[in-house]
DNA sequence: CCCTGATTCGC
DNA sequence: GCGAATCAGG
């Protein structure tokens, strides 16, 4: 689905909107869903804006220093509505309520770590966790973002609930009342 | 190791 | 035109 991603004008518009802003190639990529930060690099030069922010000197639209990152957050979340790129993808794929299950897996011990640090999508690394913390359609949704198990998307806590044995999901789909 | 943009080059 | 791979750097 949404396989036809391309630089269409809106595309290209937000594109260079977010570049002049000051954004990185990564978290306008993100932002954009459906392409690299390679790609977003490849495209700003093409289309003949790169180089920004030169080190040496700059500083003359100083005054949008304090951007509100919410258009950021918004623009994130009207990804999510519309095609749900890569990096959101993960907000649907996962049967499982937000919310601790009541299960007790024999040593209730829920894994102690650093947990709920919430971090919005443009604070969301490759190597953290992508477990959905509330309304995406919100802009109070945020994900987990503790430290991510290496190969999975989701920190030690969170991949416990997603991942849980079959034997224990038949338990409870029994439970619910399923077939 | 995390990240950044720049460039090349096969498609 | 596109973007993965690669390069160069912080």
């Amino acid at each position: 689905m949404e396989a036809g991603l391309s630089w269409t004008d809106e595309r290209v518009a937000l594109l260079r909107r977010l570049w002049e802003d000051g954004q990185s190639a990564s978290k306008i990529a993100a932002q954009l869903g459906g392409v690299t930060r390679n790609a977003v690099i490849g495209k700003v030069h093409r289309l003949g804006l790169a180089g920004r922010a030169k080190p040496g000197e700059e500083s003359q639209s100083v005054a949008r220093v304090a951007r509100a990152p919410v258009a950021e957050i918004e623009t994130a979340i009207a990804v999510v509505e519309t095609e749900a790129p890569e990096p959101v993808a993960i907000v649907s794929h996962r049967p499982v309520p937000d919310f601790p299950l009541p299960l007790a897996p024999a040593a209730a011990a829920p894994t102690p770590l650093a947990v709920s640090q919430r971090v919005t999508i443009m604070d969301l690394r490759e190597s953290m966790c992508r477990w959905p913390l509330g309304d995406p359609t919100t802009p109070d949704f945020r994900f987990c973002g503790a430290r991510s198990i290496t190969g999975l998307p989701y920190c030690t806590h969170h991949a416990e609930i997603a991942y849980q044995p079959a034997a224990e999901r038949k338990r409870e789909r029994r439970v619910a009342g399923f077939r």
